[in-house]
DNA sequence: TAGATTGTTAATCGATTAACAATC
DNA sequence: TAGATTGTTAATCGATTAACAATC
């Protein structure tokens, strides 16, 4: 059936598809052949074919696709067809970062609150910002279901509970801790210094490969 | 022969098992099996013991291996027994954030500068921030290979064919486009709203899943 | 020694790529 | 129609897991 993916790596996929299609949209083309898409993201044509085909998205057959839409059916395999609402939790200097990222509004997610134990950080720049006390009822009135964790990794677990166990599906979590959750907790971590060390290693990598060789 | 590794998601499990070692340490282990590491790490004891023979990371037959040897020859494969000096481009929320962001320091990662078009961005924060022309010359002078790409979209590359030119080889980047450097640039992509729109689209799934269940 | 764990090889699994029949 | 592209199946590739001989 279609919908049922678990392949992380294709869900990825998707969305560079719907950022090259906007790209390509912008440059003013109506149509893409599966070869163009390739290219503009970075993958095989094969593959292309292969993911649309999982999602049962079609085209014609000698035709292509029209833009417009595979943006559409893109979108609404990624749900963003519906405006999502997402909480923040922790103001600090990662949290703040993501309150004030412009980047999000035009993807349909919407910053409703963020959330800080420190009332020095509560100062609002357009997003309210509420004590932790807050966080709680805030999530069962609202019915969030995303959740953003920047607090510091100390922290994490207790946040991660309160969210947790009052409705939140989804976590992106900033903290660099690997958070576990229940078996229907979608957790997605971002460890920042992880990333780092690994461009790291791969410089180093290449380096000791080219000295070998030249 | 060890090192050649090319496998991305492998050294993300070395970088976790490094840090679920420090954990145990902390917590008083002195030895671990394979099967302890696997736990804490969240991977098959066969995993664990297949990464460590890519790299020729041996331990004892019956005995285990010993945490700070581990830890010793994890820092090595990674780079972490020399601090790695690192440069930030673009001093917006995010730069700012990374700037300030702890975690680096205790991972032997020097964030030496960072870089803003913007005069007003040009406050010090213990990190001294200098207008985007002295970017080139610092480069050169320090010698710098890693940096981290954190300027709006339009402007990554431009930033980015500065770094390369000057021999900058890994770029951790921000900015919401795939930059594609030379063949020997190792380019990370950190997309956020795509990590949110990952979360989004695994909840909406797990969702549609359990309904059709129940 | 007997028992337990490593290190490595073989088996499995899953994802990507290639190939090609269907068809516009 | 002839030619080109899709959609899907089969082949390949690579990574993970299982199994087990070596050995402490």
């Amino acid at each position: 059936m279609a919908g049922m993916v678990t392949n992380k790596a294709c869900i990825v996929r998707l969305s560079r598809y719907k950022n090259a299609l906007y790209r390509l949209k912008s440059l003013g083309f109506v149509k893409v052949f599966s070869d163009n898409l390739a290219d503009a993201a970075d993958v095989t044509p094969s593959q292309v074919r292969k993911d649309f085909s999982i999602f049962g998205v079609t085209g014609n057959k000698r035709g292509g696709y029209v833009i417009d839409d595979l943006i559409e059916s893109l979108n609404r395999i990624l749900g963003k067809n519906v405006t999502q609402n997402v909480i923040i939790i922790g103001a600090g200097h990662i949290g703040g970062a993501l309150m004030n990222y412009q980047g999000f509004e035009k993807e349909n997610i919407k910053i409703l609150a963020a959330f800080d134990i420190d009332p020095a950080k509560r100062q609002s720049t357009g997003i309210p910002i509420y004590p932790l006390e807050e966080l709680e009822p805030f999530i069962k009135n609202n019915k969030v279901r995303i959740g953003i964790v920047a607090v510091p990794d100390v922290a994490a677990p207790r946040v991660m509970e309160i969210l947790v166990n009052n409705g939140v599906k989804g976590i992106l979590n900033f903290a660099p801790i690997r958070l576990k959750g229940k078996d229907d907790t979608v957790i997605s971590n971002v460890n920042l210094v992880m990333e780092l060390e690994n461009v790291i290693y791969f410089v180093n990598a290449q380096e000791k490969t080219s000295k070998g060789r030249g």
